[in-house]
DNA sequence: ATCTATATTTTACGCGCGTTAAAATTTTAT
DNA sequence: ATAAAATTTTAACGCGCGTAAAATATAGAT
């Protein structure tokens, strides 16, 4: 940097804000730098700016699976509005096992970065370190929510969305049956049924709920298996299944066709599927599936301007704030 | 540092050679470090030590798409791979965007990282921005190969892995037609082509190819818009369809049941359908698919072992090495 | 031309650690 | 017990940059 100032003509502390934040100084100044930059290709460590700075300009992204098209979809958009901000996104997939969930912020906890956004598991063991990670870094939640913790949450409407499949699938058949796998590490699952039997109840009609045994992740395999399994002996009370997740309903599908079961809403269905996310996949399956989708890009940007609200005031909010955002209904062929 | 040296007992520059390699310093010491570690929580200051070590342990690992599972498998294995030979990976997805890629690679730069496991996109135009950047990092291409450029490559053997599920193709029906998009940025689409001629020659059988038009990285939709409109209008020259990956396949599968043509190799099918990849997604379609496996971990292994040599020895090879695995046939019902 | 507010330069220190050389200590082998 | 080898300590320098304070230069307004 001594170098390049030399060369430019331009004093180093001066040299060091306009890497900061070009727009602080002068433009004569500001094109003398950038002029010299064309020609001589410094760039700055990165690791001695971040040594010396006060905070750093990463922020930590952490998934707990990038398998999940879901969060390498939601990842991608949070990734881009981080760059979009001047940040650096440091991405982080948990692989589906919350022990790497653990690992991460501590990974991230060396690289103290000006913030997190986390989309974790939540489990109730998982708690602590959560808590623990918040003191230090400001974290705002999306996806999953922890109750109590972090500075945010921004996720979808679950009981909207519920409610909303519900009542089309009321109005336009029998009532659903609802399938979800035993116990579900994943909070939206539980809100998911509960959204489902508040529903059926508001409609008057019964619920019946459904549960498959099962390792998480393995959605599809579950779906197909344990949901193959109740379509053959006919188990379903009603023609008409609400999966708590499209890779579940995927699943589920798949065993239907082999089955010999024709799922769908015209001439010669036997029953009908239905799911929620709007899994990438779901418009290729057979028939296509319908479902809730989530709205990806408004949570995604909530999430991280809401971050980047914190860090610019430089203050952590007094109130934790909740966004939640409505899914819509995709009427495919499946239900 | 050198405060948990005063309460630990021990000097700063033996701590610094601790953290550097715990086995480097004589076990007394090292109990007496990690002893004195659970008590007080210190951890080195990444950036301080990388501005200083000569070389930094991370390693780059750039995928063109995290939205296409196979790249988000291959990206976790790589991972792992990395992180139990004691390396920090950082992971960039370039999102299907070339321009992406280059700035990935530039961002790395920065990061100084020690090598680099580059799943590149392969087009032409960019051969002279990674050619550039493997003079300063030691590379390793997996998945597309960039000829001649980079230390080594790792992928998949195309002429073995096509002319295996072309000779069963050809041993169980009618021989297949061969379904792609265009003008595929992926090197492999290309090889896969090759090989379906040379495979299709070999059998004594003519070769139809069939090429959609559509943009890279939709192969759902393309397979099921310009898939289907060939299947309409019973365009292909026989009943069985090779696509050229999974994707494609999973696509026209799609179309194929909207039209009502059952796919399949048992009673009452009328075409049959294969892919290329073993897509997480194909054993879920409808019918599952019959397709070939690449070995994800057999590749993502050996591209991150090659590049833990080149690290460990230090020194570039002198023959760029070019490792190809074997696909395997999955059987499944589509054809 | 003069003044004032703003921007830049000069000078200097410190960040947290890698690294080195020489001296001191401990361990191992004889 | 003693010499040799291995390890640790002491002392000191440097990495590349952020940042602060004081001195100086520049720009716009009067």
């Amino acid at each position: 940097m001594e170098e390049f100032a030399a060369v430019s003509g331009i004093s180093r502390p001066t040299l060091s804000k306009y890497f900061n934040d070009p727009e602080s100084v002068r433009q004569s100044t500001r094109e003398k730098v950038e002029r010299a930059l064309t020609q001589y290709d410094y760039r700055p460590n990165v690791y001695a700016v971040n040594q010396n700075r006060r905070t750093t300009r990463n922020i930590g992204v952490v998934l707990p699976n990038l398998a999940d098209p879901f969060f390498s979809e939601i990842g991608r958009e949070v990734e881009l509005a981080c760059i979009a901000a001047g940040y650096s996104p440091i991405l982080l997939s948990s692989h589906g096992n919350p022990e790497q969930e653990r690992r991460n912020l501590e990974a991230l906890r060396s690289l103290k970065p000006a913030g997190v956004l986390l989309a974790p598991f939540g489990r109730v063991s998982d708690r602590k370190d959560i808590e623990n990670f918040c003191k230090d870094v400001p974290v705002v939640l999306f996806d999953a929510n922890v109750e109590g913790l972090c500075e945010a949450f921004v996720g979808t409407d679950n009981f909207q969305s519920v409610d909303l499949i519900v009542e089309y699938l009321c109005r336009s058949g029998m009532p659903p049956c609802f399938f979800e796998v035993k116990s579900p590490l994943n909070p939206n699952a539980n809100k998911r049924r509960q959204a489902y039997l508040t529903s059926m109840a508001q409609h008057g009609v019964e619920a019946h709920i459904y549960q498959a045994e099962g390792e998480d992740w393995g959605f599809e395999e579950i779906g197909r298996t344990e949901g193959g399994r109740l379509l053959r002996g006919n188990l379903f009370k009603t023609d008409t299944i609400l999966c708590s997740n499209d890779r579940l309903a995927i699943g589920m599908m798949s065993a239907a066709y082999h089955l010999g079961i024709r799922v769908g809403h015209g001439e010669g269905a036997m029953m009908r599927i239905a799911g929620h996310d709007d899994h990438p996949f779901s418009r290729f399956t057979c028939p296509s599936l319908t479902t809730i989708a989530q709205d990806y890009a408004a949570i995604a940007n909530r999430a991280a301007t809401t971050l980047f609200n914190i860090l610019d005031t430089g203050q952590r909010p007094s109130v934790r704030e909740e966004t939640l955002f409505d899914g819509s209904l995709v009427m495919r062929n499946s239900a």
